[in-house]
DNA sequence: CATAAGTGTCTACCAAGTAGACACTCAATG
DNA sequence: CATTGAGTGTCTACTTGGTAGACACTTATG
């Protein structure tokens, strides 16, 4: 394989890259809807002319970078795994840490959170990757065969995670990584012997 | 004036801006030894040709990244400025607040300090840098005339603020500008009337 | 000693990026 | 209501920044 057009096109990529940038920056300055082609193309120091080259307006703009960024988002996660922890406890190992460091190290993306007037379909879609993620690469083991409405479950369990992620993100990120993975397995942690022990509870 | 010079240099600008950027994040990441120029390049998704138009070597980019920030914080603090605030406390006011908001928008840069193997001078250029604008562009004024070396408290002042600062990138910028600014105040007032009422009891 | 990885230089090529003009919409302003 | 200004989207022709790839060279590693 030549890599004539990769190599190529990583010229383009890296512009849109920058015009993505240029625009999570504006957004927190001035709130998505302030933001005009002008601006963005003077913040990333490039011609106007060289925007509508790569996007025919702001909202395709923003739509790349939304897409893009959840994409990879679900690209971090890899393969299918079966959960090295027994049970309900799905959200912890290896997988679930990819998702905690593929957000810290777009922190400046995912920040968008933080404000009112922003990338549209960010409050929306950001969580329901995160279903998605839960959904299909993720594979849930009964323990002793206990049943349990699967789709539910999934559910539950993405969306709690999904909370202490939002949590995190919210208060800038103050503990670590690891500090945040291990609070999120002390947690679920209990919820796995409440389950276990009490039954579902809720 | 016309600007097709400005204008056409804005790409060259822009790559070299992109390169020093890629360079901040390597150090930060492996240490400026273990940078390469294929790192670089790399991270920047550039060729490697490219880098060469730009700089003759590493060094070359490492110094104009530390040139162009300190030269940009001297620049951004604007003309000589009698301090609002009577007397020796020249920390204060719409200068300082320059300094202080300066270095924020800049803390990616600036969080380089945190780093033993870092940009080659920094650690002694920059407190070099924030002395260099106290002495050359605040204007200390003496209240009711009570001789001072003003050489030593120019010094004195400079290093003071200095170390505060560099608290506050090591910190990891805890408390806003705002805040921080304040603090800085609120200590050099003590500083004020410790000198004024006590004398120098250092 | 050999293999690998990085450096610095050079050449030829081309497409990304630029300047600038056009007609248009939409708000604000007197 | 007419006017001014700012922004949009489109198009054309130009140029230069960036690219590929080869070269000889230096270090480092096993």
């Amino acid at each position: 394989m030549n890599n004539e057009q990769t190599t190529t096109s990583q010229r383009q990529n890296r512009t849109k890259i920058h015009l993505k940038q240029a625009l999570i920056e504006l957004i927190k300055e001035k709130g998505y809807h302030a933001v005009t082609v002008k601006n963005i193309v003077d913040h990333a120091a490039y011609n106007r002319s060289t925007f509508y080259i790569h996007y025919p307006d702001k909202i395709e703009l923003a739509e790349d970078l939304l897409v893009s960024m959840l994409q990879g988002l679900e690209a971090s996660v890899g393969k299918p795994h079966v959960p090295g922890h027994k049970v309900y406890t799905a959200t912890l190992n290896a997988p679930s840490f990819n998702i905690v460091s593929y957000i810290y190290k777009n922190r400046n993306f995912f920040e968008l959170i933080n404000y009112d007037d922003t990338l549209p379909g960010l409050h929306t879609r950001f969580p329901q990757t995160i279903l998605k993620i839960y959904q299909e690469q993720f594979i849930f083991e009964t323990i002793n065969n206990i049943p349990v409405n699967m789709d539910y479950f999934k559910r539950y369990t993405a969306y709690g995670f999904y909370g202490l992620l939002h949590n995190w993100i919210q208060d800038g990120f103050k503990v670590t990584q690891e500090e945040f993975i291990h609070e999120v397995i002390d947690l679920t942690k209990t919820h796995m012997y409440s389950f276990k022990y009490i039954g579902d509870h809720q």
